[in-house]
DNA sequence: CACTGTGTTAAGAAAGTCTTAAGATTTTCA
DNA sequence: TGAAAATCTTAAGACTTTCTTAACACAGTG
């Protein structure tokens, strides 16, 4: 299950970096240092992200986020100069999904790739790689395309939050799933921290339209210290 | 029964440092302030371990870990800087073997680069290098993944700590494993001494729920100054 | 017997979890 | 668009489980 990403930086130091770290992840690298050679790319290849520096030679980040989003949904990540804060804002509304300001750590970067090729694979393909869109065990039906879920044909009314934990909390039936984990497979690339008890919050509520208790859980069991679980 | 290391980084003190400390305790030490050199090495030379600055003038410890890992199997620690938190995911499914944040104590590296020698010898002969989730001998069940314990069917209740201390016991099965060992293993760099008992409590919980008894154990032995094991 | 290492116990400290509710944010729909 | 509804996040305190400490008892060692 590798990708292909296109990094496009004139400095030539950086876009080499990166081809090595990106490498070390076993991705296909398509990498440029001007404009011309990248849109050329990004017609013939078939891509899964991109990471682009704002300053080019022959043209800049910005005109290639919006050739990418006239015909693709993969995402964009930009590469700005510390100074060019402006570029946050203006780089997002132009349709990038995450900015990296230079210099960065370069597995800050490839965590960032990880991270929105993750969140892509979920939500914005219509065929998943591996992820099947209906899970149905014990009792429990999930249907990702339809965010429909019946426990014993009764029928639950989850959130979008809810249907994603327990969907996570489904596909990996019979193993702890801890709190961060859960958080980082629903909310994607946001950091996490221990102080925030939204997982156990959302946790709470889906029990409680499971009618399922904390104390003596028929489905969502508590490992102590370590997260949750629901049983094969 | 010494060991070639080497040790690979730019920062030429704390290069020094780490030889000076290596050859204390017997170890032959090549020792590289560049990837350059340090891949000839891994070319010629036959190395037990090797310990990898991350960044490098000329190129990135993954790379080098890498190409090690095209030919060798010995082990491979990596020294990460301290804000680089994330690599210890990314170094680690890189191949990496275990990871130090700088700056570290001497010792500390010291003692991770006997452990992995011990484990590197040890598991070299029959047993797979990759660390399983399913220890599964003599009546004992540890799962990982589920954090389920069963002992001759019985299921066991175990604590976090209590099943880190068990996993490490049975992982290690057959060898004695100092309470020091035992404690940095399970709660991480943390520095211990002697004054410290909480292993030892937990060891006696252990028991307890093993209906294990300290006399007659049939399962935790006690060693006499030396640590604990638990028989083949 | 002195000495050192190990075993036991219990209580307080620390860490993790649960619950609740208010306020912020987003979505829905008139 | 603006108001209402739904949803999400945050925070605080109660509660539970787990961990650590410390004091003392016991067992090997020389």
């Amino acid at each position: 299950m590798t990708a292909n990403i296109l990094i496009v930086d004139d400095e030539q130091a950086i876009a080499d970096l990166v081809e090595v770290y990106l490498k070390n992840e076993n991705y296909n690298v398509f990498k440029f240092y001007n404009g011309k050679d990248a849109l050329n790319c990004i017609e013939n290849e078939k891509l899964d992200l991109a990471i682009l520096d704002i300053m080019l030679p022959d043209t800049d980040g910005f005109s290639i986020c919006r050739k990418i989003r006239e015909r693709h949904k993969f995402p964009v990540i930009m590469l700005t100069a510390k100074d060019e804060e402006i570029d946050k804002i203006t780089g997002l509304t132009l349709g990038a999904d995450d900015y990296v300001t230079k210099p960065f750590q370069p597995l800050e970067l490839v965590a960032r790739v990880k991270a929105q090729l993750r969140r892509f694979t979920r939500y914005n393909s219509s065929e998943p790689l591996r992820e099947e869109n209906l899970i149905e065990f014990a009792g429990l039906v999930l249907n990702k395309d339809t965010h429909e879920c019946t426990l014993n044909e009764r029928p639950l009314s989850l959130t979008p939050t809810e249907f994603s934990i327990l969907w996570v909390l489904a596909a990996n039936r019979g193993r702890v799933v801890s709190s961060e984990e859960l958080f980082r497979e629903v909310w994607g690339e946001k950091y996490y921290s221990n102080s925030n008890n939204t997982v156990m919050v959302h946790i709470r509520h889906l029990r409680e339209k499971m009618h399922d208790s904390a104390e003596h859980p028929k489905y969502i069991k508590t490992v102590w210290g370590v997260g949750y679980k629901i049983e094969k």
